[in-house]
DNA sequence: GTCTATAATCCGATAGAC
DNA sequence: GTCTATCGGATTATAGAC
């Protein structure tokens, strides 16, 4: 028992230290020698706990995508269908559907490197691309397109696509290397205050947005989203 | 002059095979024999023209921000102070502002790496992250704050910063790598109507958010930004 | 300016001791 | 399971012919 906790220690440290070199350097630019030496681990246990660098690599993809393998979005829209039925409900689903997707993005319990991980990789052609298309990606696309079309009534998936991406960018963009950010902010990586704030702008981006391309007359989510009235 | 214009055209040459290699596969990743290959000119030209692999960076850098230096977002806000004093005007400078933003960034006279590179190296912790940072990055946020406060007279600096993630990473996301766009969209790489249909969607997005942040009274902004009106 | 051939370095992988 | 020592391949840089 000692000597298997040992063993999943010395996995864990090298799967943090790895993914953490991964997505600020780039995978191909990280020497499975600096990782052995952040992790505090020798060089010859990747080869025995991972096989290669890129079984390594894979182990950390899998750590990175875990917290989306569930679909939460989609647990969470199927949770919530009763939210369709009214005008607030459809801004209160939109609301959690974009809630929870920052609280996963930015989740606490996760390493920052995680998402900028997955974004790296998922932008290039690589044979781990897939994956992350497939369990991250495609259902982030899917739950958010079924909402753009159940409330606006508007089957242009082109336009789906786009409202989405309005969306899940600005989270993506702020998953950028803490040194980059500091160079913005001063002496921080971004703080809880502003991700409150980019997250209330863009769910009523999101409203906002989905008001003008309703064209059902059944569907009648506000004009103005979540915004305040102006005096 | 006949050597002199062969000269040019090999250093063009191996700065677009170099910079669409770079922003496809990582600065790292891709070797100084694939990109003379590729561009069709000889190994040790490299060395000739740009001293080293890290010359050849600087130049394909140069290459991209070139669209940057000279600061058009600032200058097209120089030529349309007098949009200030409406509510109209407003809107009209944030919408200019935005679609000259977009042209910049998606213009068909460059190829689409220089955007896919220029946001890469800008994340990493690179020597030639403090260019870009500088002289792109800096720019921009500057003058979008300036016109944030100004209309808004909101001083918060981090509601600024927001404001801005929000403009501008939707045209981050979307300078992705064609392989990956072609699995969403099947058969082409982002086209004009995606572009067009995001353009409109990110400035009804700004105008809203204005709409919302804005204190001061004589600043008269419309709510709801561009949006259509429902029935 | 262009090309070939090679030197110098670095990296991933692994054999084998403990 | 962990560690040391090393091999073989790949990469950058460069000397020198043309």
């Amino acid at each position: 028992m000692a000597a298997y906790s040992t063993s999943e220690t010395t996995k864990r440290r090298l799967i943090m230290a790895a993914g953490e070199l991964f997505a600020q350097n780039g995978i191909k630019a990280v020497t499975t020698r600096t990782i052995a030496e952040k992790a505090g681990e020798n060089l010859g246990l990747i080869k025995y706990h991972f096989g290669n660098k890129d079984g390594l690599l894979d182990a950390v993809i899998d750590y990175a995508i875990h917290p989306w393998t569930s679909n939460p979005l989609k647990e969470y829209l199927a949770e919530n269908e009763r939210l369709f039925a009214s005008a607030g409900g459809q801004e209160e689903l939109v609301g959690g559907l974009i809630t929870l997707f920052f609280e996963v993005v930015f989740s606490k319990e996760r390493p920052a490197w995680c998402g900028m991980l997955m974004f790296q990789i998922l932008q290039r052609n690589l044979p781990a691309s897939k994956k992350i298309f497939d369990r991250v990606a495609v259902p982030i696309l899917d739950t958010f397109s079924s909402v753009f079309r159940r409330i606006t009534g508007d089957e242009d998936s082109e336009r789906a696509f786009c409202w989405i991406v309005t969306l899940t960018s600005p989270a993506h963009l702020l998953s950028i290397d803490p040194h980059t950010f500091k160079k913005i902010h001063k002496n921080k990586t971004a703080p809880d205050s502003i991700l409150l704030k980019l997250r209330e702008m863009t769910i009523r981006s999101a409203l906002t947005n989905l008001g003008a391309h309703r064209t059902r007359q059944d569907s009648i989510i506000l004009q103005c989203g979540a915004s305040p009235q102006p005096n």
